[in-house]
DNA sequence: AAGTGAGCTTTATGATATAAAGTGTTTTGT
DNA sequence: ACAAAACACTTTATATCATAAAGCTCACTT
């Protein structure tokens, strides 16, 4: 019922977003850093980040916690379980779907 | 000067979009189709679809073109040369920054 | 003690995806 | 033969959402 380009047509934007893509695809590889580094890793504006950070925690992709280091706030990015899952899983279907859609022939 | 997430952050959204990349990805295998064959196959609704199409065709990434075929109109679409290569190029840019991310150390 | 800069967060704005309504033609029912 | 429904879309309206601009708090300087 749902071929490959449906399943293009509806990818879940929460994660597909370029700016969260690029956020939890670092934060995956990172496992954990800190606001500014992950600032200038993806090139966001600070509001920017902290907006896409927002939703990505609200969605439980992500949990920040707020540390004093050095007598300065410092924001540190954690990538949770479901975060960690949920982007991986992107990923292999997006490879999936880039495979099938170049092996599909007419035949519904 | 620009690394994998800022490349990641900063991906076309003409064809990033779910809609549109599900539309060029079909075209990319079909060659040249109707109207409602690729809204069946993509699941969206005319309108949406109608949209979609104006926005690739305007940025010439498709052209279409409009017959009548027992006595009612039928629109086709051709994807363009250009439109091709997009995708061409939109679908091994993704799967490069994928392999690189994963290989991805923090060295700057 | 007023000013400055760091490290964010919140609000405002502008873009845009989608849903709703509309257009023109053809077919169907009576 | 005429109204009504169905096709095959397109155009407009709305609602979401990404980004830019402004704001906020605390520390440090002069």
């Amino acid at each position: 019922m749902n071929n490959i380009f449906q399943e293009l047509a509806n990818l879940d934007r929460l994660i597909h977003e370029p700016a969260r893509l690029a956020v939890l695809t670092a934060l995956a590889s990172c496992q954990k850093t800190d606001f500014l580094f992950l600032q200038r890793l993806t090139g966001l504006s600070a509001g920017n980040l902290s907006v896409h950070l927002s939703k990505l925690e609200d969605a439980g992709l992500v949990k920040s916690e707020k540390k004093i280091v050095a007598k300065r706030t410092q924001t540190h990015v954690n990538i949770t379980e479901e975060g960690r899952d949920s982007i991986a899983r992107y990923w292999e279907k997006i490879e999936t779907l880039r495979n099938d859609a170049e092996n599909w022939k007419l035949d519904e």
